[in-house]
DNA sequence: CCACAAACAAGAGCAGTGCTCTCGTTTGTT
DNA sequence: AACAAACGAGAGCACTGCTCTTGTTTGTGG
């Protein structure tokens, strides 16, 4: 949702303050962590009392709310810009892309991938609006999935049946990606779940007296993914 | 590595105020987790001055290093004794166990699997006798693996081969769990990443507008991730 | 142009935090 | 009995999120 076009100077020097206070928490964000985030900090930042800083965010939590949204959006354009570098029906290359270039969101960006991943923030219920960022990443995954199915392409062996229950499950997923299969969608499922908890070992530092060569181990990881995903 | 047995009154009464401020520090971790716990909180519960609990403890990490190690060995406890209760040779039962096993406990400890699991603590590096209680839930699970591997079980179909680079890269599983083929190695790894990415997405929040029923979804992709393992 | 209300910035203040320092007391050992 | 170590309590420091009050700036309707 745009903000509506600055007419007076005030607007216009009110869109400014949230954007340098954004920024600013977002700088601080690289540094410390989520529950490290200071508003004085911020407010020591941008030059002006604590207190002022609350005009433009009424909380802490609203604070973080704006940093929430604006993570899953720069995640999910970095996903969304590794697929559309691949040509579409290059269906195991655009997985391997969106991966790596997650991966590589993560790595550069550890508190972020924290925040949106990591413990839940306390105290703190993701309103509404961040519903819809968050689900860029997976939804592009799907989208992946929907794409290979509509080119009829076949899934590879160990096609286990998806149980009633299990299917009822995840209809609300089922209608929004509809015309992906029952067990398509089940492996795109699993699928995600793999990504995000290698990403979690690796950067969460679980990893860290077994594996030593983490990039050689993720892509190969995400290999098996894409086997089993049946992407040729 | 147990505590000598206390001689005098004073060593009785470290160890029983240590253990009343560990105690102290796990409810509140149940309440409130592992950010917003206060070592005045646990002075005030425990009944004394909040200046005594650094006698006990040096700083906040070290307390929270004392609640790592004991919910590492709590989850890794319960994973085991789910194993203890299935026969042997029942490869399959023992995972679906395992994992449910474990993400009870993750359902009943929330805090506490964020702890373990989730952003790590800011400003904390875990110390070296973290690692050992670690180990646990993963070792389980790699145990299974070995003895499935001693069975002499073939693995399922999509046998992929194991590229030098990976193999060599997960080099120090390897010589802890001799017996384990890296294929076998390599699907067991993915299948921890699955686990833990499963209840991560579950237990955060992430599957909140896309999933109904957690554990009919949770034990069918388990099963899933069995079958991958081979185990019959 | 002027009055008025809304938005704003700053400061003081509250209740809380981790942690340190000092002080007087208790405890165990020599 | 003497002495050192361990202990508990309290005050204090620097910090936090947030609120309230006060005085100022800004945009607008008459």
């Amino acid at each position: 949702m745009p903000t509506a076009t600055p007419r007076t100077a005030r607007d216009l020097a009110r869109v400014e303050l949230t954007r340098a206070i954004l920024a600013s928490a977002r700088a601080q964000l690289a540094a410390v962590g989520p529950g490290e985030l200071s508003v004085r900090a911020v407010a020591r930042d941008v030059g002006m009392a604590s207190s002022a800083v609350y005009r433009y965010f009424p909380s802490r939590d609203h604070l973080i709310t704006a940093l929430l949204v604006e993570c899953y959006d720069e995640s999910g354009e970095a996903v969304e810009d590794a697929d559309d570098a691949v040509p579409r029906a290059k269906y195991r290359k655009r997985w391997l892309a969106m991966a790596g270039a997650f991966r590589a969101w993560a790595q550069t960006n550890f508190h972020e991938y924290a925040l949106l991943y990591g413990s839940p923030v306390p105290g703190y219920a993701a309103p509404d609006e961040t519903i819809g960022p968050a689900q860029r990443v997976p939804g592009r995954l799907l989208g992946l999935m929907a794409d290979v199915e509509a080119a009829g392409l076949p899934l590879g062996p160990g096609e286990t049946s998806v149980p009633r229950a299990v299917r009822a499950s995840f209809r609300p997923i089922r209608e929004a990606y509809a015309g992906v299969g029952d067990e398509r969608m089940m492996r795109a499922l699993t699928a995600w779940a793999t990504l995000l908890g290698q990403l979690t070992l690796e950067l969460f530092g679980h990893l860290e007296s077994g594996v030593l060569d983490y990039d050689a181990h993720f892509t190969h990881m995400m290999g098996r993914v894409a086997d089993d995903l049946g992407l040729p």
